[in-house]
RNA sequence: GGAGAGAUGGCAGAGCGGUUGAAUGCACCGGUCUUGAAAACCGGCGUACCGCGAGGUACCGGGGGUUCGAAUCCCUCUCUCUCCGCCA
């Protein structure tokens, strides 16, 4: 969320690159500003009340030590009405912060300078695009086809075992899946990344820290019992790590994967968007992850969003970045590159990666915070993190593009990994 | 799951109702000394909020209570450790 010091030092700037998400918040903005005034004013008022009990408690001590019983009595009676505004402008105080979080958990991060304006993912900005979309052979099909027809995937028997969005992968599809992951954390190893295998599961102080909660929880899996979700991204668990830590500058940057299963219920999706591979409820991903210092995160960012470049390239799949527009970024952040792969039969784009910079919003709530050599203060880190990158859609370009009437192939780079060259 | 012990500053560790934001040691930073370093000595050393400032307030795992006054007493939650049970 935003620092109160970024929405009182600069309102009007605030507000106007905001307007980039198609809303105004000037509204939310002055409430928050309105608030927070009354904040310092009832602190203030309870710090002087507070104060002044302070005092009389201590020179009742006194009293009470010298012998002064009676003097010590009267000074207990005035004591005890100072006891109860104090009391009255702390429950007053607590709901103006409990309302002023609230408000301030609702506004989302500033967008970027760089952000184009649009409403809908239709008016991203292409950056980049890449390899050549393939010609296929007349017989080609999907692939949930070819998925049934190699018998490498089964979205049947995994809405027997479970539901629909839990596929049983099989075979060649069980090492494919296995090859992509491997190989993915091989290439973020090379490119300095510390593996880390993290917890599937997540507290509420965690989803609150990058985000999810209380926006998102309707997009997670939760375990009533015992108050925990299963992970949208690994994200969640790895940003976590460095959740209440200040670091030194001589830290940044620091660099995790994580290879996890990813949970989510995609409540309210349907149609031609969930079929086969394109959209689950479990999927595998490796994540990209950098905490870095705030003068280096753009930096950092087209670092990372080269990495992933260099992933689909090497899997040869015809591709294309896009800056997302102001309607289409997320709510947490400042800047999201995405990555599409065509998948060949169904001749779509599909969304393979998002590269994102949150700048300070997920570091302000995860309390996320380095000391600076300048002038050796306590300031907020800026956390990103990337898909590098999500399997099924990968998988599903991979099938159906490299289909031939002899079966499929697969890329050279993913053989070592494989140990085979085609499926058949 | 049962029984017990515990949670204090970066770490270790005192304090167990009154001037304790918290002894002491280590670590860290600045200085003296030294050709340099070590040692020794001197000084500094938490976070957040309010205030131009002096200064004030809050924080000893979280929340609540008792009291004029709580790190210290009570309740509750969470977590850690030890023993027993169960178990991949």
């Amino acid at each position: 969320m935003l620092t109160l010091q970024q929405i009182n030092t600069d309102k009007e700037a605030v507000i106007e690159s905001l307007k980039i998400r198609n809303r105004d918040y000037s509204k939310e903005i002055n409430l928050i500003i309105e608030t927070d005034n009354l904040r310092k004013q009832t602190q203030a008022e309870q710090d002087k009340a507070l104060a002044e009990a302070n005092n009389l408690a201590q020179q009742i001590g006194k009293l009470f030590k010298e012998g002064k019983g009676d003097e010590a009595k009267s000074a207990k009676e005035k004591a005890g009405q100072l006891k109860e505004t104090s009391k009255k402008l702390t429950s007053q105080l607590n709901e103006i912060k409990e309302k002023l979080n609230t408000l301030l958990s609702e506004v989302p991060n500033i967008p970027n300078k760089l952000v184009p304006a649009g409403k809908t993912d239709q008016d991203n900005f292409e950056i980049n695009s890449g390899g050549e979309k393939p010609k296929l052979h007349d017989k080609a099909v999907p692939h949930w086809d070819l998925a049934k027809k190699y018998d490498i995937i089964d979205f049947d028997l995994g809405t027997k075992i479970t539901g629909a969005g839990f596929p049983v992968y099989k075979g060649k599809g069980a090492k494919l899946q296995r090859a992509l992951i491997n190989f993915f954390l091989k290439e973020a190893e090379i490119s300095g990344y510390t593996e880390i295998m993290p917890p599937l599961m997540i507290n509420e102080a965690s989803g609150f820290g990058t985000g999810q909660l209380p926006d998102k929880e309707g997009q997670m899996y939760k375990m009533e019992v015992d108050n925990l979700y299963m992970i949208p991204t690994a994200e969640v668990p790895v940003t976590n790590i460095y959740r209440d830590v200040i670091l030194t500058e001589d830290d940044f940057p620091i660099k995790m994967t994580a290879y996890s299963s990813c949970f989510r219920r995609e409540a309210g999706s349907y149609g031609k968007d969930v079929r086969g591979l394109n959209r689950l409820h479990q999927f595998d991903k490796i994540e990209i992850v950098q905490i870095q210092h705030p003068d280096k995160s753009y930096e950092t960012l087209d670092i990372m969003v080269k990495h992933v470049e260099s992933l689909i390239k090497k899997l040869e799949l015809p591709y294309r970045t896009v800056r997302l527009c102001g309607g289409d970024l997320g709510f947490t952040a400042a800047l999201t590159y995405d990555f599409e792969v065509y998948s060949a039969a169904q001749e779509k784009w599909l969304e393979v990666s998002s590269i994102s910079n949150f700048e300070t919003f997920q570091a302000n709530r995860l309390k996320l915070r380095y000391k600076s050599k300048n002038d050796k203060k306590t300031k907020l880190a800026h956390t990103l993190n990337g898909s590098a990158l999500a399997l099924p859609r990968i998988v599903a370009a991979l099938l159906e593009n490299n289909q031939t009437p002899e079966g499929i192939k697969i890329p050279k780079a993913l053989i070592p990994y494989t140990g085979f060259d085609i499926i058949n």
